[in-house]
DNA sequence: GTGTTTGCAAACAATTTGCAGAATT
DNA sequence: AATTCTGCAAATTGTTTGCAAACAC
């Protein structure tokens, strides 16, 4: 039940980390980027915080694609564009909770809190070059 | 390339089976209710067929909770709701396909063809009930 | 000192895959 | 006969956990 939270430079560079990216990376990356400063920071760990830091609402989970979880330091209202070529995820700074929701309420019986959407498509850099290797 | 989907009962089954369900089973699921009619029936098999079907676009594969993928055989557009007490998936009749998309493409500079909605809160099981364990 | 956090490795859950035989066309 | 599909088991992927030592307060 006690609940004191450490000062960790580890969770520390993991959320300075996530805040210079707009990629909203794997834990797997973010272990890998982290080492050039850490180099001895284990993958345990980054998932670790990466939980701790999502239960309290530092930092955003996002299960976009089903497989590999991402995350993404900015918690504001927005959305995300999944590029089904290539994997890449990015923003769509666009809020419609009071619409959404309103709308939705009428076809549901429960209290609703929450809602994510996830746009599929293409994105610029597959639509130009059919070669998909370098956005992801 | 070769493409010539041949019969089989487990698959029949599988789609059969998921157009009875409104509630978005799991392959687990799945495979437990079919060996019931299909004792020898295995989970690499269903977990098969369910790719397949998804892939063809015949059923819905979805990853609303990031954890286990839920399969739905009702493909009109639609949205879902989820019980993150319970993790209950229930449908939301509702298509605002030609509103969001329109909204977001201004933030998108990729062609959107698609997106999917899920929204969070607490179903009216949890609600009465703080007792969650009979919902799911 | 007490309690939290770490690195490491082992454990885990969900899903995928390789293969030889069975079923479908 | 050719090809797809199946059951089984092993492999893979993403993530979680147990533990003893290290660190923060």
């Amino acid at each position: 039940m006690s609940e004191t939270l450490k000062k960790s430079k580890q969770r520390d560079a993991i959320v300075s980390f996530l805040q210079t990216r707009k990629d909203h990376p794997t834990a797997d990356s973010i272990y890998f980027n982290l080492r050039e400063t850490l180099p001895n920071i284990s993958l345990g760990t980054v998932y670790r915080n990466l939980s701790l830091l999502s239960d309290r609402g530092d930092i955003l989970k996002l299960s976009c694609d089903g497989k590999v979880d991402r995350y993404d330091a900015f918690t504001h209202p927005h959305y995300h564009f999944l590029c089904t070529q290539c994997g890449h995820v990015s923003d769509i700074e666009l809020d419609l909770t009071q619409e959404v929701t309103y709308m939705a309420a009428k076809y549901c019986s429960g209290k609703i809190t929450g809602h994510s959407i996830t746009f599929t498509g293409t994105c610029t850099n597959c639509l130009n070059s059919n070669d998909s290797i370098e956005c992801n």
